[in-house]
DNA sequence: TTCCGCACGC
DNA sequence: GACGTACGTGCGGAAG
């Protein structure tokens, strides 16, 4: 196969000087080696990941021919190039000869205009074409068969996107139509002009409405107000900016097939040059990963040091997870790919469809509903597939007294054991049937959860999982009901031969996906975790889910009314205090009153977007010297919980249960914990004695029912002495010591009893620091202590707990080696960047990689206990119910007599989740509202 | 509508 | 010496 890259070369050296502005390097001669590196590491990951048979890199020169009289007045625009990075070019073209790339001048023309020409004629000629020119992801669609190659922006990996993919992202069905806006205002292509005021999404809806950037001017009279004045008055600019933007498909250039061959990387020019420049690192994966070769002892590579200073052994570098299969020179989708979708909406054809599931072992089903709040929802439909591209849709009635008869024909099927269920996020349809009386049961496939366990820090909806393993582009939700926002339309108006399509084609993409995970999870290993962790742990959220929990409305409003009588005092005194009236929860306005007013801070600093900085650090740091600061994080906290809490909470009450159900999420969290939402009752406030009032609102069921909360104390730290061993802080938990105080008094070398609550203070940052995996700028950060002084304490820290050192270091090259590390469970986290060049990107992959397996164990240890808790409750037929999971805590609903029964199997299920030498804590509560339990 | 700054929990 | 430093969710304000 004939592959063509095409680059943009001033481009490149832009884009890598801009990556690496924030930290560059110079020679003595000022040349900016930054971006010499930058561009050879882009050559460097093409030649390697996309072996291309031909290549160009195409500058464009400074004389404008007859393209563009115009392109002149552009270029003024443009800063000139500042001095470092001309002085590194002379070192780019070195680069590009001694890869072997040829090189096109543009001989007037943009580089894009070269590029799309030659683009254009090498896919007459069969090439494979990708374009690289990082403008702006769409500067190139001159057609459906030429990729966009997109560099990512951090790291070196890089995407490619087709047309297609483009398009979308556009919502636009004609190429035609795109290339106008893009040749039209503003952002279309840096630093061409365009029409102030309107922007991309402006343009995309004029050009809709009136064909083109010429149709909208001359048609200038049918608009209104601002933007009309705008059009007419910068019409010329918009043209000039369509001209300049439009992407030439025929400029003078010819396809010389011989001349665009890629040749071989020449050591004896590349290994020089590298020394000049003092490129170790790329040097050495240029000449190991490009040539295979040795690495040139003459460079003198230096040793790659720990996040301890100690060198460490590099390992081969190796493909760390497989890539998706796709050919990105096909995306299927339902119009070029044979399917049959039946319609079942008769009692025959249902018949049949139950007929034909109920013998099958296994099927996959989807349900439409008409909204996202699984308990507060109608099913519009549900769908089945049980082999690839055949698949069923069963259109649900509105009236819901129909609607339950229709759907309890499918409980028999949904509630036999013995079938086993595919899905989507299972856990949804799980409640949402629920609802109708179905109480499904049996094994679980859901190919969400399967993907989270296959590769944890990525996304994992549908659409997106089907482009990527199936190489298939699903109907999107929004051809049916329209984009997000208050315009979004509902399933429930969907003409049924449209829902029909969109539907069945879920089921049967997603029995597909089922097909590829299954066998990895198998190769991954995650076989265990999946069946006997995530897969039961659906159940056991869906009951929780549906089970919610009672909230003291009355309580909450009273409190509503005491904060806001708070707030209002505390206001009057700042604009006393500030002596003007402004918005305080507005960071911009106050920042202006605090430092330009008052003066609080001469060097005060400010945020990227140019306000100043007015969070809790530099509030609290103000707050010896006026006490507004310290009145504006009072009234900050009382608006948060105002807002957050005690307002909100009771709006989520849901009607028909009188209670809320939060919804748990279990694939967002690369570690493996869970998340919450709708509302969040992971963060209800605990630490300040305001906050703590929320608590009080969450309350039994009733009277004969109270508030158990169990919690695993230390849990973290427990599993970290568990995992390394290491023999001091074994020792503290076997003893039973308060771990923070014992941390102590190893750390600062004096006994238990000598620890003032200064130094545990310390100590407990320290393994919370561990735990987060937080450096020593971080827990300087949160001690609000010099850094040298954080960095002695940790010192000290692994002197006194070297095993954990030890696990450190062996977690950091266990990471290395293999690309990933696991939990005591097996679940795993890859770490694509561990061994990456980029300082900064590398420090982030290890510290995930020392807090991930820490982190994930807590979390798999969690899950397993609330699986056999639950278990447990249904065998010995407790009516009790667990209703919250806050990370390392759990709490019940629980029918007071059964309390001690209760309390018995929590806290067995709790500390034998799994077995550990390290003493498992837990620690329970109960009461009559959560504040007492807790 | 989207982004940012901020704040809450573990 | 500079870089930029657990993960989530959700709020209000500001800007387009």
């Amino acid at each position: 196969m004939k592959k063509l890259f095409l680059l943009d070369g001033m481009a490149l050296i832009y884009r890598a000087h801009f990556a690496l502005s924030k930290n560059p390097r110079f020679t003595s001669d000022g040349v900016n080696t930054s971006a010499v590196m930058g561009f050879t590491n882009t050559l460097l990951e093409i030649l390697k990941k996309e072996s291309p048979t031909h290549i160009a890199v195409v500058f464009d020169t400074e004389a404008p021919t007859e393209r563009h009289i115009e392109f002149t007045d552009y270029k003024a625009h443009r800063q000139a190039m500042p001095e470092d990075l001309s002085k590194a070019i002379p070192y780019v073209f070195r680069v590009i000869e001694g890869f072997g790339i040829p090189v096109i001048t543009s001989d007037g023309y943009e580089a894009d205009d070269i590029i799309g020409t030659l683009a254009k004629k090498a896919e007459i000629a069969g090439y494979t074409v990708f374009c690289m020119t990082p403008d702006k992801d769409f500067a190139q669609l001159v057609s459906e068969n030429i990729f966009v190659y997109k560099p990512s922006r951090m790291g070196n990996d890089m995407e490619i996107m087709g047309v297609p993919e483009v398009l979308a992202k556009w919502e636009i069905e004609n190429v035609l139509q795109v290339i106008d806006i893009l040749g039209m205002w503003g952002d279309a292509v840096d630093n061409i002009p365009g029409i102030p005021g309107i922007g991309e999404k402006t343009a995309k809806l004029l050009i809709k409405q009136f064909g083109s950037v010429e149709g909208v001017i001359a048609n200038s009279h049918l608009l209104k107000g601002k933007m009309k004045e705008n059009v007419e008055k910068f019409a010329e600019q918009g043209l000039v900016s369509k001209k300049l933007a439009t992407i030439l498909l025929n400029a003078p250039v010819e396809l010389d097939e011989d001349a665009l061959l890629l040749s071989s990387p020449s050591r004896e020019l590349l290994e020089p040059l590298f020394a000049e420049l003092e490129f170790r690192t790329i040097g050495r994966r240029v000449f190991t990963e490009l040539l295979h070769e040795e690495i040139p002892p003459i460079l003198g590579y230096g040793q790659q040091t720990d996040l301890f200073g100690q060198p460490v052994a590099l390992p081969e570098l190796k493909t760390l997870i497989e890539e998706p299969e796709q050919d990105p020179l096909v995306m299927k989708n339902i119009e070029n790919t044979p399917h049959t979708y039946h319609l079942a909406d008769s009692p025959e054809t249902i018949t049949e469809l139950i007929n034909i599931l109920s013998s099958s072992e296994s099927f996959c089903f989807d349900s439409e509903t008409t909204c996202l709040d699984a308990n507060n929802c109608q099913i519009v439909g549900l769908s089945f597939s049980i082999k690839t591209n055949e698949a069923w849709y069963v259109p649900v009635p509105e009236d819901q007294v129909l609607a339950a008869a229709l759907i309890s024909q499918f409980k028999p099927l949904f509630e036999n054991e013995n079938i086993e269920k595919t899905g989507q996020n299972l856990k949804y349809d799980i409640l949402v049937l629920n609802w109708y009386d179905v109480h499904v049961r049996g094994n679980l496939f859901d190919t969400m959860l399967a993907h989270y366990l296959l590769d944890p820090d990525t996304r994992h909806n549908m659409d997106i999982l089907s482009e990527n393993y199936l190489g298939y582009k699903p109907v999107e939700i929004t051809s049916l009901i329209g984009s997000k926002g208050k315009n979004q339309g509902n399933m429930r108006d969907v003409e049924i031969e449209l829902i029909k399509e969109y539907a069945a084609e879920d089921a049967d993409i997603t029995l597909q996906l089922k097909g590829v995970f299954e066998p990895k999870l198998h190769t991954s290993n995650a076989d265990a975790l999946f069946r006997n962790v995530e897969t039961p742990l659906i159940y056991v959220l869906a009951d929780m889910e549906r089970e919610g929990v009672r909230i003291d409305k009355v309580a909450l409003a009273e409190y509503s009314i005491q904060l806001e009588t708070d707030i209002r005092i505390l206001e009057t005194t700042i604009y006393e205090k500030a002596g003007v009236r402004f918005n305080i929860a507005s960071p911009k306005q106050l920042g202006e009153v605090l430092f330009d007013k008052l003066q609080l801070d001469p060097k005060a600093k400010k945020t990227k977007t140019g306000q100043y900085q007015t969070g809790e650090d530099v509030l609290s740091a103000l707050s010896n010297k006026s006490d507004i600061a310290r009145d504006i994080l009072d009234i900050r906290q009382l608006q948060k919980l105002k807002s957050t809490y005690v307002d909100s909470l009771p709006l989520l009450i849901n009607p028909k249960t009188g209670r809320v159900h939060t919804s748990y999420n279990q694939a967002v969290a690369a570690t493996g914990r869970l998340s919450s939402n709708n509302p969040n009752l992971q963060n209800i406030p605990i630490r300040t004695e305001r906050g703590r009032e929320v608590r009080k609102a969450f309350i039994p069921r009733d009277e004969n029912h109270i508030l158990l909360s169990a919690d695993y104390s230390q849990i973290e730290l427990r599993l970290i002495a568990e995992i390394s061993r290491d023999e001091n802080m074994m020792d503290a938990f076997a003893q039973g010591l308060d771990i923070h105080t014992a941390t102590a008094a190893k750390v600062y070398g004096i006994a238990l009893e000598e620890v003032d609550s200064n130094k545990r203070r310390n100590a407990k940052a320290v393994n919370f620091g561990i735990i987060y995996g937080q450096s020593a700028f971080g827990l300087s950060q949160s001690l609000n202590i010099p850094r040298k002084e954080a960095a002695a304490i940790i010192e000290e820290y692994f002197n006194q707990y070297s095993g954990i050192k030890q696990y450190m270091n062996d977690t950091m090259n266990f990471a290395r080696e293999n690309g990933y590390v696991q939990t005591l469970m097996g679940r795993r986290r890859y770490l694509r960047d561990i061994n990456s060049a980029n300082a900064t990107v590398r420090g982030f992959a290890e510290r995930n990689a020392i807090n991930a397996p820490i982190q994930g164990s807590a979390a798999d240890l969690i899950k397993v206990a609330m699986i056999h808790i639950h278990q447990d409750f249904r065998d010995q037929k407790l009516e009790s119910k667990m209703t919250m999971q806050v990370h390392d805590e759990l709490v019940f609903d629980v029918v007071i007599p059964e309390l001690e029964q209760v309390k018995m199997i929590v806290e067995n299920r709790m500390k034998n989740a799994i077995k550990t030498t390290v003493p498992i804590l837990v620690e329970m509560g109960s009461g009559t509202n959560w504040l007492k339990a807790h």
